[in-house]
DNA sequence: ATGAAAGCGCTAACAT
DNA sequence: ATGTTAGCGCTTTCAT
């Protein structure tokens, strides 16, 4: 509507009187320039109202100051927060930020990985869907600097960050055992990518073929570290305490949370996942009318705004979220910026949160 | 590392045997093409694998298929699922979606709209930090479309969505004046925007002199459903219970909130403006040992996980923000596929949600 | 229906 | 230090 159409390169040069490489120079912070020109030139910008056509810029140098985050679900209080690490670094390093969900699906990811590629982004921070058959990845890693977040990727040797799932959980869980709790229930996504399921994973841990956890969804690594605990204590794991939700949602975990409490021989203690496992898990505490601590204890991997102020606050394996994704990110753009060294495995620690969710049992030492 | 570089239109001509304009009609779904040439055309492509460099389309067409979105905090909740809104239009669009956070800053907010016009978005939804003197969506409105979400800016006529804030706080307190609650506290953020604070607002409602919500900040919006609900019962309002946080947080909230409740006459339920405040009220609560709804009753505009498997599950005010963020994003693509009409101003309903935190007091009807 | 040629706005050699 | 000249990879006249 204001008339004149956006001034481009040209147009400043021909006010200030220099060719376009000059103004070029200026403008574009590269090269030499004589403060005499570089005065005109701002000047003839200035008066212009001139903006540098980035898309332009970018055809040329094939950088687009832009980086792709692929998140499973970006409005879960895990990958908000993820997200906003991300979006720090990005802002603080003045670059683009696209974002996309994969809803936890390889197809879904397949084709947000291809938007990112398309829309030629410098990198990408990815949280795999699958640790497996990610030749889709593979490619992009190929193509840019990519880092996986919150979980890996078997053969994939690319930047990674997280947390040590298996000491968290370890370390969650023999709080509980302190306590004297001695039947825990655990209540975990655990999705396929263990192939014969829950009792041949047990057979191989006490069998001695201890899985590498490099190769295992966060899931099951927490649940090694579940049975890691119960080994410290000589405790036997008990297999019927362990639900298998087999999605990450709310809706399919609570009925066998349920499962869990209706039991003959009721857990006196629950140890879930993740946040969205916790939820389901209070639902049906909730639904069944049991009182935290007194009917039963729980710890809960994730940490959720609302477990500090129900009562009794709800103990918690607390990821640093924000943390993993300003890291992703700063260790995304050194590569875009150059940087070259062998890959990188980074752990953030965790923290362990207790607020009153766990009681005393007999026998706890 | 793969040896040859990425195929251009240019090595797809070539090889098909056709002239680059014509493998363009035929890559980029443009102008006239035989059925012949276009399948050598294809097949060259696909044996080249070659990829469309949007960066040079969108450099000549202008348009870049990706919008941006500047919000708050994106690792709210409330923020968070608006953006998945939005994302799940702008991914079922096949367009880009840029994010930014403005972290309710109006010099973060011109920052973020700035960097969305370098990235030459096709248009952005922006959730503005202030309600005047926003000139640089004042300026970002000329030069592509704008859609404004939850908030609206006074003098700038653009399409908008949000719900229907008076109306929504008037229900929610309603429910509670039905209850026969009396006095009943406001927490809410109510920064600025109003210049001589709550007591000239009050005074101005009494008077006559009723404010244009569209000109004000949400949480003012709702204080004005508050005094409707109180004067559509004949209840005089106290303002000495409407507690103003002046900032969106929880740190800040929760002294004000213990304010309310140490009061020599204390209210007997508290209606809060948002989730924000929610949590903190809920905090607040908890540390002064009363008990929802025994000691006080409480009613939070919007809604949030955790309301519902606490105990007693929290009542809510609750906004469709998934459906705003669809909504918004699908008006803003409407407008960049070229729709012509007078701005819009989408109001979506919200919903009243009742689970156990209202408790009937005497005299209710 | 197809091709030749001219750019989009900028940067990157290459001269000078 | 500055200007000239080529492009980046694609779309878009304009012929034919």
């Amino acid at each position: 509507m204001s008339g004149t159409r956006k001034a481009t390169i040209t147009d400043v040069a021909r006010l200030a009187g220099v060719s376009t490489a000059t103004a070029g120079r200026v403008l574009g912070g590269y090269g030499y320039s004589s403060s005499e020109k570089r005065e005109k030139v701002l000047k003839a910008a200035e008066e212009l109202g001139y903006r540098p056509n980035q898309l332009a810029r970018s055809l040329i140098t094939g950088r687009t100051r832009t980086i792709g985050f692929v998140a499973g679900d970006i409005q879960s209080p895990f990958y908000a927060k993820i997200l906003r690490g991300v979006s720090d670094v990005a802002g603080d390093r003045d670059f683009g930020l696209l974002i996309t969900n994969s809803d936890e699906t390889v197809a879904e990811e397949m084709h947000a990985v291809r938007l990112l590629h398309e829309k030629q982004v410098d990198g990408m921070v990815v949280s795999p869907c699958d640790t497996l058959g990610a030749d889709h990845l593979r490619a992009a890693a190929e193509a840019m600097p990519l880092v996986l977040i919150d979980r890996e990727v078997a053969g994939l040797d690319v930047d990674t960050v997280g947390v040590d799932n298996v000491g968290a959980a370890r370390g969650g869980v023999a709080r509980l055992i302190a306590a004297g709790h001695r039947r825990i229930g655990m209540v975990a996504e655990l999705l396929a990518g263990q192939p014969d399921g829950i009792a041949a994973f047990l057979d191989a841990v006490r069998g001695g073929t201890r899985p590498d956890p490099v190769a295992l969804y966060p899931s099951w690594q927490r649940l090694l570290g579940y049975i890691d605990a119960h080994d410290a204590a000589g405790i036997a794991v008990d297999p019927g305490l362990i639900a298998q939700v087999g999605s990450y949602s709310a809706e399919a975990a609570e009925p066998q949370v349920l499962r869990l409490l209706d039991a003959p021989e009721r857990p006196t203690a629950l140890f879930t996942a993740d946040g969205v496992m916790t939820a389901a898990t209070m639902a049906a505490i909730g639904a069944r009318g049991l009182s935290i601590p007194q009917d039963i204890s729980l710890v809960g991997f994730d940490d959720l705004d609302w477990m500090s102020f129900v009562s009794p606050g709800i103990d918690a394996v607390a990821q640093p979220r924000r943390q993993l994704g300003k890291a992703a990110a700063n260790m995304l753009i050194e590569r875009i910026e150059g940087l070259e060294v062998a890959p990188r495995r980074l752990k953030l620690a965790a923290r362990q949160v207790q607020r009153g969710s766990v009681r005393k049992q007999d026998g706890a030492g």
